[in-house]
DNA sequence: TCTGGGGTCCTAGGACCC
DNA sequence: TCTGGGGTCCTAGGACCC
């Protein structure tokens, strides 16, 4: 039986969240920043038709911002993770074929579904999200990934549809009616570069790529281009992948809220940096043999001295144990850092990531580096186990400093209101 | 003054092997 | 002077995604 993807994507998704908890945002312009309040990274409809673009920077629109007395948020990132999950819970309730692809986005196979009126179930899947999270969907289905994705494109540029459109009856020419007025941009797996490329050779929309032929499409974009060709075609190339597979690299990396100097500062990001990986690597149950340290400065700001370096460290056994880590961090810092510049960001990388359990012993490990030590692993078991019952931080490592001056800025952050008691929500009676 | 963060996949080219 | 053929593995770089 043929595949029947449907996607569901939540609609201006951390915009959307800040709605939740506060109606007073309703039909007014909400915008959310990226981390240090440096870009903007998601609009609402009221934003968007004010002109403000994805990942503008702050500063270039704080004019407009306070013409149009527009709400600006810092990014909630806890409180928005936790709403993505609410989502998810909720098409579980439809099929368990669902493949999570982002925060904001999801796949589910309805093909098991033994319906025959798929626009009615997509109907069903955003009111119910809509009832049970206040989260504003757009589904779109149809035999492919890509062609989903397509559906949902048209479905957000019109309102008629109410939020959902299906494919699966179309016939290929009112399907190629609808790739016509598809710029080749807006087509999955098809960025910048690619579409720069493809207009010079006079693709511009969905289906003059379509029916392209194959062996230039593979010339310039390789293998991945072809898939999306046959994709639009409705043959299906991208499978739904129901277990999230485990990271291969872990990276956390932040810039700073100020412009940072000295060793002490830079140690103390790598330490916290290294603490947060070490616990996304041990969320999937993993070890990782290398552990790569980078630093750099500004490089918008051109007048200042430019400086960049990484460095990596391999472990003779694969390690998950936080302290190990941010030792080797340490000293890999102290190898590429100089005085005398602005940092701007540093950050941290694992890699050679085994499950764990899958570990094989040093042949040459003779000496005392027991990285898989029992005692180790009990250890930082324990300090999980009590970060993840009181909360983050409530065990921290002391190389990760208290004040973090360092710290990137959140300065409008709202509350978390669904995973942390002291900011739960308030209401006034 | 102020410009995000975290991933994946693919390919080309070099080193190395027999 | 003459100088094969077929592999693997690793890394860097470039594209993409949200």
């Amino acid at each position: 039986m043929k595949n029947v993807f449907a996607l569901i994507d939540c609609n201006n998704f951390y915009a959307s969240c800040e709605r939740v908890f506060n109606p007073l945002l309703e039909n007014k312009p909400v915008i959310v920043l990226s981390n240090n309040d440096g870009c903007c990274v998601a609009r609402s409809n009221e934003a968007k038709k004010l002109g403000i673009k994805m990942g503008e920077p702050f500063f270039k629109i704080k004019d407009l911002i306070e013409k149009n007395k527009v709400n600006v948020f810092s990014s909630n990132y806890e409180l928005y993770g936790d709403i993505s999950n609410r989502v998810v819970n909720t098409l579980f309730t439809f099929s368990p074929d669902v493949e999570v692809y982002s925060i904001d986005e999801a796949f589910v196979n309805l093909k098991n579904l033994a319906v025959n009126d798929y626009r009615n179930t997509g109907k069903q899947i955003r009111e119910k999200v809509l009832s049970w999270t206040g989260i504003p969907v757009s589904v779109g289905i149809s035999p492919t990934k890509t062609l989903s994705k397509v559906a949902n494109e048209f479905v957000k540029k019109n309102k008629s549809l109410n939020g959902v459109l299906s494919l699966i009856d179309y016939s290929e020419e009112e399907i190629d009616n609808l790739l016509r007025e598809l710029d080749v941009s807006d087509v999955w797996g098809i960025g910048r570069q690619y579409s720069k490329k493809l207009r010079e050779d006079g693709i511009n929309t969905a289906y003059d790529f379509k029916y392209s032929n194959p062996k230039y499409i593979q010339k310039i974009m390789t293998i991945g281009g072809i898939k999306t060709q046959q994709e639009l075609k409705g043959i299906s190339c991208i499978p739904i992948e129901y277990e999230i597979p485990d990271k291969k690299g872990i990276c956390t990396s932040r810039s700073f809220g100020k412009n940072v100097t000295t060793f002490n500062e830079l140690k103390e990001a790598i330490s916290t940096y290294t603490t947060t990986a070490s616990e996304k690597l041990r969320s999937q149950s993993s070890r990782c043999f290398r552990i790569t340290v980078f630093i750099r400065t500004n490089p918008f700001r051109v007048n200042d001295k430019q400086y960049s370096n990484s460095c990596s460290y391999n472990f003779q056994e694969a390690t998950q144990y936080t302290p190990d880590l941010i030792k080797a961090g340490i000293s890999l810092l102290n190898k590429i850092y100089k005085p005398g510049y602005y940092y701007q960001k540093a950050g941290i990388l694992l890699t050679e990531i085994i499950p764990q359990g899958k570990e094989q012993e040093s042949l040459f490990n003779l000496d005392n580096l027991q990285y898989k030590n029992p005692k180790k692993d009990l250890v930082i078991q324990k300090v999980d186990e009590i970060n993840s019952l009181f909360g983050n931080n409530t065990l921290i490592f002391g190389s990760s400093g208290i004040k973090k001056e360092w710290k990137i800025k959140s300065e409008k952050r709202s509350d978390r209101y669904t995973t942390c008691f002291k900011e739960i929500l308030t209401i006034k009676i």
